[in-house]
DNA sequence: TCGATTTGTCTAATGTAATAGACAACTAAT
DNA sequence: ATTAGTTGTCTATTACATTAGACAAATCGA
């Protein structure tokens, strides 16, 4: 096996940079309208050079996040990151309801498969007994948010991929098959870098973080009616549980 | 401000196979003793050269994720990734036991400092009242898995510290200021990549993507104890609600 | 034993990442 | 108007990332 002298993880200096500006933006060190350190001074604090810095700070300003100001310094300009809240009774719109103007949901597939064993185990059903899959993702103020897949059982909704277009609501549509209120059984976190499909989709460089989250949802009953793997640009959406 | 041609995002190509890979693994589309794809496929799949799989391979392989053999084929050889349970009653040892033959928290340092105004806000304090500091991380079977800075306001806990240092378990040391039970206010989880001292001291490679928890605990009258700002390694671990 | 398949090693060429230094252009205060 | 401090641009060099091709070494089944 190749011996790996590498260090550097893969990951690019001014990449890394430009994480932990953002960090303290959003983090709430660094307020909106605030100056940041000199380039030079910012080239020291991470042992890199100021071009390296510089190249971070680009890709900050091309993310609206700062802005540079020839002769006066760079600026934070937008440190909004959404947060959605997590709990018993999760609802996407609802959690997001106040954070963004509008907020629109994409449909961009749905077809029948077999359950794989995690999909059934999730769903408590047979494996590779049939399930519709939805893929889709959604954009508050025209900025990309999350691409979600869900699973849900073929022989309890058949069609919930015609009535949730329908609908245009979860809520309403697991309504119309007489489920007043479902609640989230589980959800699992995890975190990774996107691939290239999602990279396209969300509108991310290549390489940016993502919030995974893999829940399931039960009815009154306790019974799993939908197992939802949904992805959240790092930058732009916290999870609140 | 400079044009960015740029596209890579700063994440290197072999870095994102091997996430893929990984998450493959770990997601459980590949069991320990599976043969992944061969070289020539997988380079196919992921559109890269052949050269640029097999770093990938070797970092997962550095990893113990997976290992080749010659003539055979490269194998899956440890599919693990510890789940830390977060709910209202959050507990890390009880969390994670059974999941872990050893389990070890390490205090790093500890010290008094002026409440910042997060910290303020997230303890409901006056800000820049005094709160004592704790710097600390924890392993599992001698891999670490968590870096922790908590908070305390000094008021109630002066000696937090110390008393920790003798328990070592949070839920005794809490007891011992006369705390039964206590519960998990609120958890806000974010992912960013690890800075320099945290790749460092968690022993990961530059750019490892960690979970960040951000969590206020609450004694049995709902007024804040702690604030605990917690940092996984998110290829040894993720978190359950 | 042979041949197909697979991982291991080597050389080479090209583009990106990071460092280094110098100077121009702009701002704000003296 | 001058000066110190800051961002913008240019050139150059070294190390890493990625691609490409060729062949060796090990495995396994026919």
């Amino acid at each position: 096996m190749t011996v790996l002298k590498d260090v550097s993880g893969g990951v690019a200096l001014w990449r890394r940079i430009a994480d932990a500006i953002r960090l303290d933006i959003v983090g709430g060190k660094l307020a909106e309208g605030d100056r940041l350190p000199t380039e030079a001074v910012l080239a020291e604090r991470f042992s890199a050079n100021r071009h390296t810095v510089r190249r971070a700070l680009a890709v900050l300003a091309q993310d609206g996040v700062v802005g540079a100001e020839q002769g006066r310094g760079t600026f934070v300009r937008n440190a909004r990151r959404l947060s959605y809240p997590i709990g018993k009774r999760t609802r996407f719109r609802e959690g997001l309801k106040g954070q963004a103007s509008s907020l629109t949901s994409v449909s961009l597939s749905n077809r029948l498969e077999n359950a794989t064993a995690a999909v059934a185990k999730a769903l408590d059903i047979r494996s590779a007994s049939k399930v519709v899959r939805l893929e889709g993702m959604s954009l508050a103020d025209g900025v990309s948010i999350s691409r979600s897949t869900t699973w849900l059982p073929y022989r309890r909704f058949p069609d919930f991929a015609e009535r949730i277009a329908r609908f245009a609501s979860t809520t309403e549509t697991f309504a119309s098959y007489g489920i007043e209120d479902y609640a989230r059984a589980s959800t699992r976190i995890s975190a990774r870098h996107a691939d290239v499909e999602e990279t396209k989709l969300l509108g991310l460089a290549p390489g940016a973080i993502l919030l995974v989250s893999e829940a399931v949802d039960v009815d009154a009953e306790g019974v799993p009616i939908s197992y939802a793997l949904s992805r959240f640009p790092a930058e732009r959406m916290e999870l609140v549980v």
